[in-house]
DNA sequence: AAGTGGTCTAGACCACATG
DNA sequence: ATGTGGTCTAGACCACTTA
């Protein structure tokens, strides 16, 4: 069952990247569309905001709405998976295990996981055949079992804790930074020792605020880059900062 | 005038941050909520919107809403100002332009900012009294004279170029990746050569969707993060990528 | 002055979660 | 079975942009 603004937001964005609405061009109004699509003024405006919120468009008060942009694509949900992502994305992509323990949570970890035995997990993964990330996870205890359970070239972890114990990685918190390439990171990714590298550290958790995982996951520099789009006023898009450690000189941007 | 659900919002995230809702728990439901504020139930949701934009609560369908965090900051729509995330944070900053040329587009410049003749301006900030940012950017032609009217001592351009002429910077795009520092990024910034940078690549458009400028800022490693906090299904806080130019082989993952 | 998006109401039905 | 959030309607008023 889709919902009909989820339609109405599904054509005019067809519309939109076909050029029916050019670039910095003015939508209908809303009650034209309403006429449109037989539907309440509300519905159309949900509508409005799921393609505010991909920034195709953008919105003032008074003023008719106007096309930003016309380039469609995947969402920051898949970005918990790196194989989601890569699938969707028609990359080839591989995986595998270099090390896997258990061990006590350190003070941090107990905190951010809410568990005293956690497992540590090191994947190291690649696109096109190169390799390009170096994930450290480390998984809550409860989430332990079922990890350890895993094949070990499992491609995509999140399906597969899916499919065995229903979990669902709802809500992701997301720190973006770079860092130089340590001895071992440069070892398995294949550049000098103290080249550049993005990093993404993560905690995840379920629908519930249940915590599920920690990450440390560094990108080979010119591998992979995030997108984000951002727009002031309208629509409230504010998001929120997090409660990883940083640095002692370390300050932070939000989003 | 302060539209309800911002009160009712505002309300409810000082709960939150306060602890009368601890992380993990449940909200009241939006009849109880609706009932407590004499607001229709509509209203109610359009403040649980915000506050779910924000990262702090979350919900999924037939289940009450959670308590996802306690932190709250600035917003990402202040990003493209480095003084005013500077200043509302409380830090100590700074900033000089070293260089500032008019010169043709080049073919990509063109088509970002429809402009054939543009200016480019280098800019070295510092926070906490330590050069942080090089900021390569590149004015449309139609911002120039205005630009080029501003004090070298500059504090805050996006200030600035809103009380002399009016310009709103309303949307940006952001790419984020890290790359090593050049000769000069290194001199200027004070690293080694070939040390970790965090990129930060943006294009600007006014409420009209008229490009205004295109960045190119470069972090000393250590010095800023990038926070983004996501989750799936629910709220359509998809967004989407960007037709900035991506190197031959490096790939995108999208906010 | 007219048109447009932003806010708000009061109701309805449905899909889903939970006991 | 009950309660919850998700969707949708039909109408109203206001703030703002535009001409």
């Amino acid at each position: 069952m889709v919902a009909r603004y989820e339609r109405i937001a599904d054509e005019l964005r067809s519309e939109i990247i076909a050029g029916a609405h050019p670039v910095g061009s003015q939508l209908p109004s809303e009650a034209e569309l309403a006429g449109r699509f037989g539907a309440a003024r509300g519905t159309v405006r949900q509508a409005m905001a799921v393609l505010a919120a991909e920034g195709l468009v953008g919105s003032r008060q008074g003023a008719r709405r106007i096309v930003l942009g016309r380039t469609r694509s995947q969402s920051f949900a898949e970005l918990h998976s790196f194989a989601q992502w890569a699938r969707a994305n028609g990359y080839r992509f591989g995986g595998q295990v270099i090390t896997s323990r258990r061990r006590p949570a350190s003070g941090a970890e107990s905190a951010r996981l809410a568990s005293e035995e956690v497992l540590e997990v090191l994947r190291l993964r690649s696109l096109e055949d190169e390799p390009v990330l170096l994930e450290r996870t480390v998984y809550a205890g409860w989430v332990a079992p079922a990890v350890e359970r895993l094949p070990a070239g499992c491609e995509s972890v999140t399906e597969a804790l899916y499919e065995s114990i229903g979990l669902v990685f709802a809500y992701g918190e997301h720190l973006i930074d770079a860092v130089p390439a340590g001895t071992r990171d440069a070892g398995l990714l294949g550049v000098r020792r103290g080249s550049p590298l993005l990093r993404q550290r993560r905690v995840t958790t379920t629908h519930e605020g249940r915590p599920v995982e920690s990450s440390d996951d560094r990108y080979r520099a010119g591998s992979v880059a995030f997108s984000i789009r951002n727009s002031i006023g309208a629509n409230p898009l504010v998001r929120q900062a997090g409660d990883l450690r940083l640095g002692p000189r370390e300050h932070m941007f939000e989003s």
